[in-house]
DNA sequence: AAGACCATCAACCGCCGGAGT
DNA sequence: CACTCCGGCGGTTGATGGTCT
C-alpha cells in the first residue's frame, strides 16, 4: 500500500517463514541501532522483507521479555475477563498481560477460550432455564462473567480512557539507547539480556506499560512468577489504574524500568539512569 | 498405512489514525 | 485542507502437525 517504498526498482519483498538468519539479522541490528523507521529496517539489516513484517517479526517472536508456552490458568482468566470488558482489543489486552503479544492472545482466543466461553454460557442458560421460575435472586447467582461483563460496562468508558491515557509509553528504540547508555558503548546481546534477567522477566514498555512501574499497583504482591496479574478483580484492576494515573498526574512523571521484575531482587539501577 | 479432517499459530492484508509537509 | 507516509490494529489466511477414520 503506501508503504511500498520507492517506485524505483520496486524492492521484492520475501514472504513467508522467516529463516533463523533473518531472524538474527532483525534482532542483530535492533538490538545494535534500534528500530527507528520499520521500513528502513528492512534495508539497513540487509533484509528483504518489508518494514511491516520486520515490525511484526520483532514484535511477536523475537522481542525480548516475551513468554512462551502455554497460557497460565490467571492468564487465561485475565484474557476473558478483559474480553468481557472491551471486546477484540486484543493490543488492550495485550498490555495486561506481560510478555504476551496481541497475536499470540487473538490466536488462543480463537483456537482455545472462544470456545470455552461459548460452552460456559450454553451451560449458563441451561442453568437459567433450570431456575427461571424457581426464584428471583438471579443475578446473585448468575456465573461469574456475567457479573464481571457488568462491570464491563461500567467501566468501559474509563477503561477507553485509560489506556489512551497519558501514559508515558517508552518505545523500544528509546529503552535500548538508555539501556546502551547506562551499559557504556558496548551493544547488549540479546543472549546477556536473557541471562541478566530471565527471559520471562523481560518486558517491553509498550506492551505493558503498567507492569514496569516500582511504585505501581502491581507491584510486589499482585504479581505472581509469571509476571501475569493474580487474582485481581477487574474493578480493582481499573481501579488501580486510576490511581496509579493519578499518582503520575501528581509526581508529573514515572520511573520506567526496562526489563526489570518487579517481584525479582535485580537492581534497577543497572539498567536506567 | 493413507487420506481426510481439524487445530494451532505465524504471517499477511487491509483499514485507520496521527504526523509531517 | 489535501496529500503522503508510517505505525498500529484486528481480521483472515495458509502452512504445518496432530488426530481420526
Amino acid at each position: 500500500m503506501g508503504s511500498q517504498q520507492g517506485e524505483k526498482g520496486k524492492p521484492k519483498h520475501r514472504k513467508g517463514l522467516w529463516s533463523p538468519e533473518e531472524d538474527n539479522k532483525l534482532r542483530n541490528h535492533i538490538l545494535n541501532h534500534g528500530h527507528g523507521c520499520w521500513s528502513s529496517v528492512s534495508i539497513k539489516a540487509g533484509l528483504q522483507r518489508n518494514g511491516k513484517s520486520c515490525r511484526l517479526r520483532w514484535i511477536n517472536y523475537l522481542r525480548p521479555g516475551l513468554k512462551k508456552g502455554m497460557f497460565s490458568k490467571q492468564e487465561e482468566e485475565t484474557i476473558m475477563t478483559l474480553h468481557s470488558m472491551l471486546g477484540n482489543k486484543w493490543s488492550q489486552i495485550a498490555q495486561h498481560l506481560a510478555g504476551r503479544t496481541d497475536n499470540e492472545i487473538k490466536n488462543y482466543w480463537h483456537s482455545y477460550l472462544k470456545k470455552r466461553v461459548a460452552k460456559a454460557k450454553e451451560m449458563e442458560s441451561h442453568i437459567q432455564i433450570q431456575y427461571a421460575t424457581s426464584s428471583s435472586d438471579t443475578l446473585d447467582s448468575s456465573p461469574s462473567h456475567q457479573k464481571l461483563a457488568t462491570q464491563g460496562t461500567q467501566n468501559i468508558n474509563f477503561t477507553k480512557e485509560a489506556n489512551q491515557s497519558t501514559l508515558p509509553k517508552l518505545l523500544f528504540a528509546e529503552w535500548l539507547s538508555v539501556d546502551h547508555v547506562s551499559s557504556g558503548n558496548s551493544a547488549i546481546s540479546y543472549d546477556s539480556l536473557n541471562l541478566r534477567n530471565g527471559f520471562n522477566q523481560n518486558q517491553t514498555f509498550q506492551e505493558a506499560p503498567m507492569h514496569y512501574l516500582p511504585e505501581g499497583p502491581f507491584g510486589g504482591g499482585e504479581y505472581n512468577d509469571n509476571n501475569s496479574l493474580t487474582h485481581i478483580s477487574a474493578t480493582e484492576m481499573f481501579n488501580s489504574q486510576l490511581k496509579f494515573e493519578n499518582q503520575i498526574v501528581a509526581n508529573g512523571f514515572i520511573h520506567c524500568i526496562p526489563g526489570v521484575d518487579l517481584s525479582s531482587n535485580i537492581s534497577i539501577s543497572n539498567y536506567a539512569i
